[in-house]
DNA sequence: CTCCAGGGATGAT
DNA sequence: ATCATCCATGGA
């Protein structure tokens, strides 16, 4: 559910679990019986990666009481935001505007295959997302082949800002989020809802509320119903303090379950329902298992 | 076929 | 501050 859920678009499916990178280590990971079995790498760095230690039922027990809120809480049970490399984030969401979920992952693959590193994990080849440096030597017309369209201008731009150090998105990382999000809103491509979505994955902000068509979709017809003429000042105002210190987490729920159940998606109301896990899966759950 | 998608930059009120 | 328009592409 995690990986399915919007915030992170290189890992596919492969039998029962999903490969992929965490930087530039590629993985193979499955959930089964409560537990996180994976092949590759180091069982510490998935713990970190998967956010193992975030206090899920804490965190789920500080959301508004409310019917929309608790629906999503219960559909989304184990969902977590887990902690994405800052380029990945950032340059995969500067490719993501007006662009459905499914096409945002066509674009990483395409970057990832044409200017990432490739990786053999037992026989399966993958590829890690590409640096920025390495974006930074292409061009326009170059990124625009991976099907861009208008977004190679700003993917390009930021690129060459973070290769030349100039935007230093690691030692960013200890700015408070009055002083992060201005940086972040200053790089080409990058406005209000690209910024907060970095900020919540890739800078563990977990207050960060992004406002895209779904979730503003949401607050106007479940907690705005019958008040036409709700300015976005309004909107801002009421996400950043009703969802509370985990704010992030709340959107990411709302967004997760909104899509997932929207009665536009032909026959998403037959879909069985998620299992509730006995309990969440933690830090001691990961297992190696060579026989992957 | 049509509609719309995890928007941003710019310029006009 | 709020709004209109343009920007490319392809999934549903």
């Amino acid at each position: 559910m995690t990986l399915d859920s919007g915030q992170v678009f290189h890992w596919e499916k492969h039998g029962d679990g999903f490969v992929g990178t965490i930087g530039d280590r590629p993985f193979y990971v499955e959930q089964r019986d409560g537990k996180l079995f994976f092949l590759g790498g180091k069982g510490g760095l998935i713990a970190n990666y998967f956010a193992l230690d975030h206090p899920l039922a804490e965190i789920c027990a500080s959301f508004p009481q409310d019917a929309i809120m608790n629906a999503a809480r219960e559909f989304c049970c184990g969902l977590r935001i887990i902690r994405q490399p800052r380029w990945e984030c950032l340059a995969t969401f500067i490719c993501s505007s007006m662009k459905q979920v499914a096409h945002i992952r066509q674009i990483s693959r395409a970057l990832r295959h044409r200017y990432g590193e490739r990786h053999q994990l037992a026989d399966i080849e993958l590829h890690s997302f590409s640096a920025a440096e390495r974006i930074a030597r292409t061009s326009e017309a170059e990124l625009r082949a991976c099907a861009l369209g208008y977004r190679a201008k700003n993917l390009l731009a930021t690129a060459r800002l973070v290769a030349s150090g100039e935007a230093d998105l690691e030692s960013w990382s200890a700015l408070p989020d009055d002083e992060l999000r201005p940086r972040l809103c200053a790089l080409p491509g990058v406005g209000a809802k690209v910024a907060n979505c970095v900020m919540l994955f890739a800078y563990e902000r977990l207050r960060a509320f992004p406002v895209d068509v779904w979730i503003e979709r949401i607050l106007k017809e479940k907690y705005f119903t019958r008040k036409p003429r709700v300015t976005a000042q309004h909107l801002r105002d009421f996400s950043a303090t009703y969802f509370g210190e985990h704010g992030g987490y709340a959107q990411q729920y709302l967004f997760h379950h909104a899509r997932k159940t929207s009665s536009r998606r032909r026959g998403a109301a037959a879909r069985p329902r998620w299992r509730r896990p006995r309990r969440f899966v933690s830090a001691s759950d990961v297992r190696y298992d060579s026989r992957l």
